[in-house]
DNA sequence: AAGTGTATCAACCGCCTTCCC
DNA sequence: AGGGAAGGCGGTTGATACACT
């Protein structure tokens, strides 16, 4: 331990020394905080608690307030394209909880790192595989991933108004309307691209996420990223997987050891009819 | 209806890094 | 450059809601 942590660790256990309140805030505690900060504004969390009044940290003050209080904070059930960024940011990520909320507007990174250690964990210990396994990546970039770029299609094409879903950092953008025409799903990010996106307009693939682009004719666009998402067999009309055993699908990767027998359409994540999916996919003897 | 098990999530702790004076 | 404050993260806990028996 460094000379710096040694010193933050004194600064806790001051904390701890003082008579600070603990556990579930109360309404006066949420109004108080509110109300400073709308008077004076977040930042100086410590002097801030101080200030406002109430006995707790400012490190506390400070998740109450991230985590719940913010007015732009989104709570309830993580929809399916957040699923979808969550997974596809993380893998690009990892752990980078706070970096990951950033694009998903709302979101917390405790919120995110709730979901992932509830559901995807869980997932992976119902499949018996370390969540950081090779296999398990391999199952949530080639199988859920898609599989959850095909729900959003099914919801969007039910739709009947467009839904694009606006992040601080980019756009996920959804069709409107599909009918064998090119699909443009995609998240365009601020960060690695200048190009501007509608539901109109083919959207040059941007990110990783260009690997699950759908209905684009790889003869159609220059992009090597289509190449590699037709390799993986997900760049033909309405997304079926191509069979593993005519196709060079599954390369690298070895499924079926583990997905054998384990119950994993337990939640929304992976319901039983994506089970069921995977099973007519890829022929499992179960 | 009551008891028990499980899932979810807000909140915390400890450690570490980054920022800023 | 050094040190304190703030922020970020992984891991965990406890309360609550919900499902199941």
């Amino acid at each position: 331990m460094d000379v710096k942590a040694k010193g933050n660790v004194q600064s806790d256990q001051q904390d701890d020394q003082m008579d600070l309140r603990r556990g579930p805030w109360t309404v006066e505690e949420d109004l108080k905080l509110v109300n400073y900060i709308a008077t004076y504004g977040e930042g100086r969390w410590n002097s801030l608690a101080h200030d406002a009044g109430l006995k707790r940290t400012g490190k506390s003050c400070r998740l109450r307030w991230l985590n719940y209080l913010r007015p732009d904070v989104r709570r309830g059930n993580i929809t399916l394209e957040e699923q979808f960024m969550i997974l596809e940011l993380h893998s690009r990520w990892g752990n980078r909880w706070s970096k990951i909320a950033q694009h998903l507007p709302g979101r917390t990174d405790n919120e995110i790192k709730n979901y992932w250690r509830t559901r995807v964990q869980k997932h992976a210990k119902q499949l018996k595989c370390d969540v950081n396994s090779k296999q398990f990546k391999d199952t949530m970039r080639y199988l859920w991933m898609p599989r959850l770029v095909e729900k959003i299609q099914a919801s969007a094409a039910n739709s009947t108004t467009t839904t694009v879903a606006s992040t601080t950092a980019g756009q996920f953008v959804m069709p409107q309307e599909f009918g064998g025409k090119r699909v443009t799903l995609s998240y365009i990010t601020t960060e690695n691209s200048s190009t501007s996106a509608s539901s109109e307009t083919q959207v040059s693939p941007v990110s990783d996420l260009s690997n699950y682009y759908v209905n684009v004719p790889v003869n159609d666009n220059p992009n090597p990223d289509y190449f590699q998402a037709s390799q993986i067999g997900y760049s033909h009309q309405y997304s079926s997987f191509i069979n593993p055993s005519t196709n060079y699908y599954n390369n690298g990767m070895d499924f079926q050891p583990w997905l054998d027998g384990a119950d994993i359409a337990s939640d929304n994540f992976l319901n039983s009819d994506d089970f069921l999916f995977l099973q007519q996919q890829f022929n499992f003897n179960v």
